[in-house]
DNA sequence: CGGATTGTTGATTGGAGTCAAAACGTGTGG
DNA sequence: CCACACGTTTTGACTCCAATCAACAATCCG
């Protein structure tokens, strides 16, 4: 995966300051494969091993990186006065990080390895005088800023549900949903964070992500073996996910379709 | 504000087919006064009004278009399967709608006006295009994304507290603090949005909202009238804002710092 | 004026937070 | 290799907050 162009040739032991990749990895890590050319092949990016626990992004850093996840896992969190730590979100390959650092040039949130893991490191304003060369680091760059975008969402939308069993359930979907998108198997999930960083990503306590996942482990959804999880029925885990807050009273949806504006 | 430059005479009765305004009138509504300039006058975007209640960007719609909001403000929704909708923030004069487009070249969440609403519309690609020209345009791009970014994390940290109370205290001094922003009263706020908006956003039941505001104006922080907030005790709402869920017992923040990586 | 939406208040109840304790895993150092 | 300490996970019991249902008042429309 790593083209060494012009690099030492002992891949394995590659000292993390010396490993490079270059923009076509990145590109297709993150998806874009067909807008990896030659041109993208010439451009390099240092990577950086970050170990398990290991802070990338620290909270109010100046922003200077963007950050592609070539292997491992990431939290996204925000630490507040009182010192709570809330989980944004996850991130995973191909993913970017420390895109909310474009906002006052600082980032707003920190990054946390949940495991070893390795990114491709790119320099934002070198990135972006590129960007005016090569279109592919152009789309590369919205197409990350859409993708993050798009995590927010969904993870708003874990939160909105009314019922704690409700969120554990969207969140095991949703998860298995990005796993099968990165080509690995939709039914057997390896969660990579604790029961508490789940929590704190869906908003309730620790111990109520735990007696939901029995919870659904005992209604023959899933089974549960420390944080391995294999979907069984995902059929009846769409149909408990379903379920959201309040009843469809009024009819917004349907004036809403109504209301176009021309 | 509106640079009707070579347009009718007659602002208050423009067709909303005809009305323009130029890219340094949408630097300047996005705070980027500094980046206004001779080259960006030249630049021109048609501006569409929409009534209240009207639809500016319908989920799923194919990405073409960035709005800004010139005036007036507007909720993002994403409607389920059910119908139910969740209301996922808030924008006003000076925020840019439709990035969640970027994903996948569809709008995944829609844009419905609170008020009688103008936006300035910006055509995607050929606001890039004309980016690589004009780096004005190009910081205008990022540091919309960055607010958006920005926007979703407040969002989820409103969603993260504990108790109704304190979601609705961390909602109004949020609001607060944009109203600020804009140059307007700290102290009076004028909502919007109904309490319904408000309790979608904020993961409770509408009935709540009304609830906690009562609550915080017995309990003299504040004084609700309608739709009219008046902040009276900042320090206590506060102060009220800052419990969050759990006692901070893990050392996770001092292990944080620790860990710094090389 | 009348209908619909919005907002408020009350009573009830279930669900989830909290506290507590124990089982389990993991990594460290003797 | 074992012992120990620490973090994670699970389970239980209790309490209470907020969802829900319901009725009503206020407001905004045409």
């Amino acid at each position: 995966m790593n083209h060494l162009a012009t690099s030492i040739a002992c891949p394995d032991l590659v000292r993390s300051s010396t490993a490079r990749c270059t923009a076509s990895d990145v590109l297709r890590w993150s998806g874009l494969h067909a807008l990896a050319g030659s041109d993208t092949d010439s451009v390099l990016f240092s990577t950086r091993r970050v170990h398990a626990d290991g802070v990338l992004i620290h909270e109010g850093q100046t922003f200077e990186y963007l950050y592609c996840v070539g292997a491992g896992s990431f939290k996204g969190v925000q630490t507040d006065v009182e010192g709570y730590e809330q989980v944004l979100g996850f991130a995973f390959h191909g993913d970017v990080l420390g895109l909310d650092g474009l906002y006052r040039g600082r980032h707003g949130s920190g990054a946390v390895a949940l495991e070893d893991s390795t990114v491709a490191v790119m320099p934002f304003l070198e990135l972006v005088t590129a960007s005016r060369r090569l279109p592919a680091l152009e789309r590369l760059l919205h197409h990350a800023a859409g993708v993050e975008l798009r995590h927010r969402s969904d993870t708003q939308y874990l939160m909105s549900a009314a019922s704690s069993e409700v969120r554990v359930a969207r969140f095991l979907l949703h998860f298995a949903q990005r796993q099968n998108a990165l080509g690995l198997s939709e039914r057997r999930l390896r969660l990579r964070m604790t029961r508490r960083d789940i929590a704190s990503c869906l908003g309730v306590a620790h111990e109520t992500v735990g007696r939901a996942l029995t919870a659904l482990a005992q209604s023959g959804c899933i089974t549960v073996s420390h944080r391995d999880i294999e979907i069984i029925d995902a059929p009846a885990l769409h149909e408990m996910q379903r379920v959201t807050r309040g009843a469809p009273r009024g009819r917004s949806a349907i004036r809403a379709s109504h209301a176009m504006v021309a």
